[in-house]
DNA sequence: TAACTGTATATTGTCGACAGTTGACAGTTG
DNA sequence: CAACTGTCAACTGTCGACAATATACAGTTA
């Protein structure tokens, strides 16, 4: 990967704090479905799972509410957030120009090495997409995009659209993920990277977008739900 | 003002929790100034000053630092956040595609009350400006752009945005605001208002981005470090 | 005198306990 | 039998206390 180069364990236990680990912890039960959409959090069942007191788990929670990933109502609990169509969509509205953005600014800035490896992830789209290894397809696509957001070269960027990838995972979660085609996407991520490998920043950046709007299109076909006006 | 209306006191005791309350209250102080960037916060004391224990303050502080308002060091305490010119840049890519994407909504979706209320800032800085009053100029410009983020319509969108602009404060605070005129500005506004009175769409939105970019070009003039390439 | 080392203090990190609230269930009453 | 009320268990909200760590400072040594 390109980001999270391996660190040492110097840098491990001096950043590591319960709070964030438990943090990472939470979110990755979230975001890989054993904690359901809906569904309440019970903080001292955290705390025996990790073996901590309630204190660095509220904390945790804290955070993961700021990010939007769950809610929280008073003397009732933490649930994990659920996102309805109208929030997906508004999410998309962001996304699609921040997908611009991104699709500009790698185009202007991608080193031949990146560009390699995006070439890599999207030839191992192909071959998931050959196998109907829909699981690994989902994978590859989440690299693909963190990758692309990776290479823009703003860390700021990156944060803001990461937040906004995560919350719309919890979309996902409701099951009704791909209306229909999938290997289309990979269509259009070749698209998209031709278009970087030639340095056009404003196809890029439009093809990028349009392929955010496409997967907004495929949810609303998947949710039997059309767009709004 | 539009949006936070009247909250009823049933609402506010079953909403107002202490880490929500105290996490206003602080994020207030930062914005104000009154905690200086950079400057080290200390737990117990904030604790004593809401009267509260450090649990609640704990907490307020994670979101905080989820929200880049403060940093946090293991061991050694949460600090106000500095923000450097190349960090306010990032800020500033991101912020400006947002602005665009806020004109040509806000010029699609704007009522004629909205608009009469867009009209009455843009007055009132206009005589802001002839005072001189500086303080009172920003304050209304703070306002400006919050009720056209609101008059969006996109509540992930605001959401999004004011994490953007409340981090970019971190920078004003540093003293080095208007890199000159800041008359030339409210032109700018006008100009906005008058394409969404307009409908024209893609005018707003590239009048409201160019705005954010002179308003960018403004910080680096103050800070007289020239623009990246 | 300068560098180093050990100690003291202030502050953060974490925990366990208690108070307050919610939701469910049993009991009561018309 | 339905609706209401009181009780109870589970859980959240908050607190105070203790442990662990970092920083400042004094004392020591070359």
């Amino acid at each position: 990967m390109a980001h999270d180069d391996a660190p040492t364990a110097l840098q491990l236990v001096q950043s590591s704090s319960l709070p964030a680990l438990v943090h990472a912890e939470i979110e990755q039960l979230i975001l890989r479905g054993e904690l359901a959409a809906g569904q309440r959090v019970n903080e001292s069942e955290l705390a025996t799972r990790f073996g901590t007191s309630r204190g660095p788990i509220r904390e945790a929670l804290r955070v993961l509410e700021e990010a939007r990933l769950v809610r929280s109502e008073k003397h009732r609990g933490v649930f994990v957030r659920e996102i309805s169509v109208a929030e997906a969509d508004e999410i998309y509205d962001v996304r699609e120009v921040l997908d611009q953005l991104i699709g500009e600014r790698v185009a202007e800035r991608a080193t031949p090495a990146q560009l390699i490896e995006l070439k890599a992830v999207v030839a191992e789209m192909d071959a998931a997409t050959g196998r109907q290894d829909v699981k690994r397809y989902h994978a590859l696509n989440l690299k693909f995009h963190d990758l692309l957001v990776d290479f823009a070269g703003n860390a700021r960027l990156t944060e803001s659209y990461r937040l906004l990838t995560k919350e719309l995972l919890l979309f996902r979660l409701r099951g009704l993920q791909d209306g229909g085609g999938f290997a289309v996407s990979n269509t259009e991520h070749k698209a998209v990277v031709k278009a970087i490998a030639s340095r056009d920043a404003a196809r890029a950046g439009h093809l990028l977008r349009a392929h955010a709007a496409e997967s907004r299109a495929r949810m609303h076909k998947a949710a039997a739900v059309p767009p709004p006006s």
